[in-house]
DNA sequence: TTGAAAGCGTTACCAG
DNA sequence: CTGGTAACGCTTTCAA
C-alpha cells in the first residue's frame, strides 16, 4: 500500500475535506489509478469495460482531472498569455474575446494580463514567466532584453499589432500604413490642400505608424505646412485636439487625420458643435480602426477597418503551430484594412 | 544523492533543454533545495548571506519559481476564473481591464473564459474546475445545479451583475430597477403619456431587470398600452427596433425605453435619419449604462451610469475575502447608478 | 537557521 | 490491455 493511500485511510475525516483524485477513483471502480489516467486521456489504450467502470466512479464522485498536476508532469499548462494595456487602444472588446474563444476551441485557456502603463511589462513577464505558459500573444511592446527572456524560456510570442524591423518576431497585424496612405491620396485627389493630423499617444507604435503612413503619403504628393496635434486615443481628447488645431492653424484646415475613430468622432463633435462646420463640406475628418461607433449615423465615419476576425484567428493559429514546433521560422502576418468610404469626408471617385 | 539529481546529471544533455528549477539554484549557491525555496517566501526563516548567495545564483540561471508545482502543493492556484459572454452587454471593455487589474494587485492572475452562448457554460465549467481555480466571478448566469458543483468543490463565487431572489449566493450588481424607476419618472413628470420599451435578449438578466423595473414604475403611475419589442443589445437591433415600433403603434409613442445605451443610439439615429423625428422634442429616448458613446455630441444620452469602478473593486474584494475564509456569510451588494441628465429626453425640473 | 524527506495529483515508462 | 512506480518542481514538517 503507497503511502499516500495511507495516508488517506488515516486521514479520512479531517479539515480540509480532500478534494478526489484519479486514486478515488481507481479504488470505487477497482482498477489500477494509472487506468484511471489513461481512460481520461484522449488516445490511451482501454478497454469498453474499463471505460465504462472508471467514467460511472468518476461522475459518481464528480472526479475531474486535475489540470495543474497535469501541467506539472507533461510540461505543458495549456495556457497562453495575452497581455493588453490601456494604451493598447482597446478598440474591440472582440478582440479579447475572440482570441480567447479561438484558443478555447484548441483546449488552451487564456492567461489575462492587464498593465496601467507599459512600463508595468516586468513585473508582468515574471508574472508569465512563473505561470509556465504555453506562449505569449502581446498587444503591448516589449524591449529587446524583455524578447530575450522569453526566447531563452523557450515561450514562443505573437506581436499583434506592432512589429520590429530588425527582429526575428512573430507578429500579426494591420497596415496601417497603407490604410492611411489610401485615406490620403482619397482626400489629396477630392482637392484637399490644407492638413491636420491628430496622433495618438507618444508611445504607441500603432499610432506613429499611422502618422508616419500619412506624412509619408502627404510628403509625397507636395502636401506641405501639416499641423500635428497629439491626443491619448480618447473621444475628449479628440474634440480638444480639434480645437487646438483651429486655434493654431490659419487659415483652418480642409481637413483632419485622426489616429484612431474615437478621435475622428470627438473631432467631429467639436467641429460641428464648438465651431459651427460642416462634416464634410467645410471639413473632412477621416480615423482608423472601424469600430461600432464609426458607424452610427451621426458620424458615418470615413475609415480603414481592422480585420480583426482575421487578425485574432491568425494570432491564434501562428501561435498554436509554434507551441507544437519551435523550430518553425519567424513569420510576419500583415493585413489590409477594409476601406470604408463614409461620409465625413470628401473622397474621390476612384475605386481604387 | 536523489533520484532526481541523478537523473539530472544523467540527462545533462538531452532534448528538450531542462527548466531551470531549484534544485539547480541550490546547486550553483551550495545550499539546500529547500533553502531556495524559502528564500524566495514571504515571511521564512534565512539568513542574510543564504538569501544573497541563493539571489545571485537565482538570477545567474533566470530562475523562477514554478507557479504551477506551487499550485499544487499549497492547492492554492492563485488563478481566478472571469467568465463572460457575448451577450454580458461588454459595454466596458474596462470592466475586465479592471478586474483583472485589482486582482493582480493581490497576486491574484485571472483565467478568461469567453462564452458564445449561455448553453456551453457547461463546458466551460468542467474547464474552469479542472484548473483548480481558486473563485470564480461570472457575468453568466448559472443555473442551480451549476452552482451546486462549484458549491461542492468549495470554490466561492461572485455573480456579476445578477442575482437571485432565494439562493445563498454572492452578487455585486447595478440596482437596475431603481435606476428605471428614476427614469420613468422623470419622463412621466414631463408629461409622456405613451410609451415604448426596447428590451434586450430574452435570456439577459440584466435586461429583464430593467424592463421589469420600468414596467412596473409605469403601471403605478397609470400609464398604459406598452408596447414592448425586442432587441439583441445592439445599435442596429436598436434602428430596427425603432422602425418596428413606429409601424406597430399607432399614434407614435412620445418616449422611448431602451435597454441599453447602444440601442438608445441606434434608436435616436433611426428616429432623426429615417423618421425625420426630432429629438427630444418629438420623441424622447432613454438608454441604460452610461457607455462612452452616450456622451457624443450627437446625442447627449439620458441615462444611468453602472459605477464599474466599485462595481469590479467590490467583485474583487468580496471574491478575495471569500477565499481567504471560506466561511463568510453570502453577501449582496447593490449600487446604484449615476443619474444622467441628457438632452436625448424632456426631464422634470425635479432634481430627484 | 538549515537540510532531509514526504508528499501534491498527475503522466509516462516498463514489465507482465 | 493493465498495473506498478518514478518523476514533475515545489512547500512543509521534523530533526539537527
Amino acid at each position: 500500500m503507497s503511502e499516500q493511500v495511507k495516508r488517506r485511510i488515516e486521514n479520512g475525516n479531517k479539515i480540509p475535506r480532500r478534494r478526489v483524485t484519479s486514486y478515488d477513483v481507481a479504488e470505487l471502480a477497482g482498477v489500477s489509478q494509472s487506468a484511471v489516467s489513461r481512460v481520461f486521456q484522449t488516445g490511451a489504450s482501454a478497454s469498453k469495460d474499463m471505460r465504462d467502470r472508471v467514467f460511472s466512479a468518476a461522475n459518481k464522485l464528480g472526479y475531474r482531472p486535475n489540470a495543474i498536476a497535469r501541467g506539472l508532469i507533461t510540461q505543458r499548462s495549456n495556457m497562453v498569455a495575452v497581455i493588453i494595456s490601456r494604451q493598447t487602444n482597446l478598440y474591440y472588446p472582440e478582440v479579447l474575446v475572440q482570441i480567447t474563444q479561438r484558443f478555447s476551441e484548441h483546449g488552451i485557456r487564456v492567461l489575462l494580463f492587464a498593465l496601467e502603463h507599459e512600463r508595468d511589462v516586468n513585473s508582468t513577464l515574471d508574472q508569465v514567466l512563473q505561470y509556465r505558459v504555453d506562449g505569449v500573444v502581446t498587444a503591448v511592446t516589449l524591449s529587446h532584453e524583455q524578447l530575450k527572456t522569453l526566447e531563452h524560456a523557450e515561450i514562443p510570442v505573437i506581436f499583434y499589432n506592432r512589429t520590429h524591423p530588425e527582429w526575428l518576431i512573430n507578429s500579426v497585424r494591420c497596415d496601417q500604413e497603407e490604410g492611411e496612405r489610401w485615406l490620403v491620396g482619397q482626400l489629396v485627389g477630392a482637392g484637399h490642400k490644407r492638413f491636420a493630423i491628430i496622433s495618438g499617444p507618444e508611445d504607441s507604435q500603432v499610432s506613429t505608424d499611422r502618422t508616419r503612413g500619412a506624412l509619408q503619403r502627404l510628403g509625397e504628393l507636395d502636401i506641405e505646412d501639416i499641423l500635428i496635434v497629439t491626443g491619448d486615443y480618447s473621444y475628449a481628447s479628440g474634440r480638444a485636439a480639434f480645437a487646438e488645431i483651429i486655434h493654431n492653424m490659419e487659415p483652418h484646415p480642409e481637413a483632419v487625420i485622426a489616429a484612431n475613430d474615437m478621435m475622428a468622432i470627438g473631432c467631429i463633435d467639436e467641429a460641428r458643435e464648438t465651431f459651427q462646420l460642416r462634416v464634410p463640406d467645410e471639413i473632412s475628418v477621416v480615423g482608423f480602426d472601424g469600430v461600432g461607433p464609426a458607424r452610427f449615423a451621426a458620424y458615418d465615419l470615413s475609415t480603414v477597418r481592422q480585420p480583426v476576425g482575421r487578425m485574432s484567428e491568425a494570432a491564434v493559429s501562428m501561435l498554436i503551430e509554434r507551441i507544437e514546433n519551435p523550430d518553425l521560422s519567424p513569420e510576419k502576418r500583415v493585413f489590409s484594412g477594409e476601406r470604408i468610404r463614409g461620409g465625413s469626408a470628401r473622397f474621390t471617385d476612384s475605386k481604387i
